[in-house]
DNA sequence: TGCCGGTTTCAATCATCTTTGACTTTTTCC
DNA sequence: GGAAAAAGTCAAAGATGATTGAAACCGGCA
């Protein structure tokens, strides 16, 4: 189990690499945890058990828990970003984007690391702290969603207001519903709601696509 | 400060009258720390400082935390199923009861006392004992939810897939929107997707209505 | 009316357990 | 040999439940 760094690249030496390993286990361990804990329950045990390391080990890579939280979220922050922006893609016009970004969506609140961040935001909502350190992550992910929805569909007059009330109306739904479904092992149901929204974001788009954009290409 | 019985007609005894107004007492404190801090940072010392007793007294009604949840959960679910069936009232037909009940379970939301119920439920994700004391509780609601939108809407032909699907979905737009609200203190958007979604009901119930059952009174 | 035994309510203290962060020691790598 | 990584030890703080002790209340009886 010793290996030797004989031809092995190494970007800053090995032991910087193998530092650098040692912490992304720590960080996967931890949003392990706290999907599978909560985030309540999380404890710097149980997260060095699960790394496979001691506990002392762990603190020598973070001094502290609240280092490890910080950490955990900037991981699952980019991690989240990268694949939402993978699976929002610009997919062929026309045919029917909506309800390939919404499964596409759906996909990603069902998403263990949804329900990572979720544990997170929760406990934010009485842990300052924690608000202070997630707020970033939020935010920038909140403008993304944005961003990407006016890219994908860019023969909608994003000036409408409809199409904001389009936008909230949709992720509330998916995250509602993502939510209730973390609680009530349910599923079927999900299938026919979001036959719905589709057929009824479609018809607004329509409606508002002849109205406002003669030539939309 | 020490009141004689004289005439105090006492139910079962004053005593046991006090009893019960001091558990009262340590459960709405139990709530309040709920809303206030959090599932997790609820404490039996915390309950028990905001409750103006001693954590001894406090241990003496509710043997154990547990036993204090217990009781807070049942205490939560009355009051919310009440609070409920009363706002839910089959208001004057036709008019826009659609978007009176919205708002009226929109409120519902709003109330602190949801934010405990979200509380608890979130924790239950990964406490079972606690999941298996919030279930009767959840499955009675889901139960007058939807019974008591059948009443509301006996028009609307509730054998049809449709009712079922607007009634998902109105609650996951909802829930959603207050869970989302919970963390980013916004508002001025809910005004919007709250009139859009009504907008959109009223229009599946106009178009069903007209199909299924011609004369609906 | 006034006092007394028994019960209920409330308060305080105690031991146990968990979690955390600091510290020290051992192992591994350069 | 020296530095970094990993492991182990330690005391302090917080939370929980049990135990013990004090105060208030209820019933009955002289």
């Amino acid at each position: 189990m010793t290996r030797r760094g004989s031809t092995e690249q190494a970007p800053v030496g090995w032991q910087a690499q193998k530092s650098a390993a040692t912490r992304n286990l720590i960080i996967e361990a931890a949003i392990k945890c706290f999907v599978d804990l909560g985030y309540a329950r999380t404890t710097t045990t149980v997260i060095a058990d699960r790394a496979g390391l001691s506990r002392g080990a762990m603190l020598h890579h973070f001094p502290s828990k609240i280092d490890v939280v910080r950490a955990a979220v900037e991981y699952l922050h980019a991690k989240r970003l990268r694949a939402f922006r993978r699976a929002a893609q610009p997919t062929n016009i026309s045919a029917d984007r909506i309800r390939l970004n919404l499964d596409a969506y759906w996909q990603h609140v069902r998403h263990p690391m949804f329900v990572a961040f979720f544990e997170l935001t929760v406990a934010a909502r009485t842990d300052p702290e924690l608000a202070e350190i997630l707020r970033p992550a939020q935010e920038a992910f909140e403008d993304a969603w944005h961003r990407t929805a006016r890219e994908v569909f860019t023969d909608w007059d994003t000036t409408d207001e409809s199409f904001d009330v389009a936008l909230d109306l949709t992720r509330y739904v998916l995250e509602g519903m993502a939510i209730s479904f973390l609680v009530h092992k349910e599923t079927e149901r999900d299938r026919r709601v979001l036959t719905y929204l589709a057929s009824k974001l479609k018809e607004l788009h329509d409606s508002r696509l002849g109205q406002s954009l003669p030539a939309p290409r």
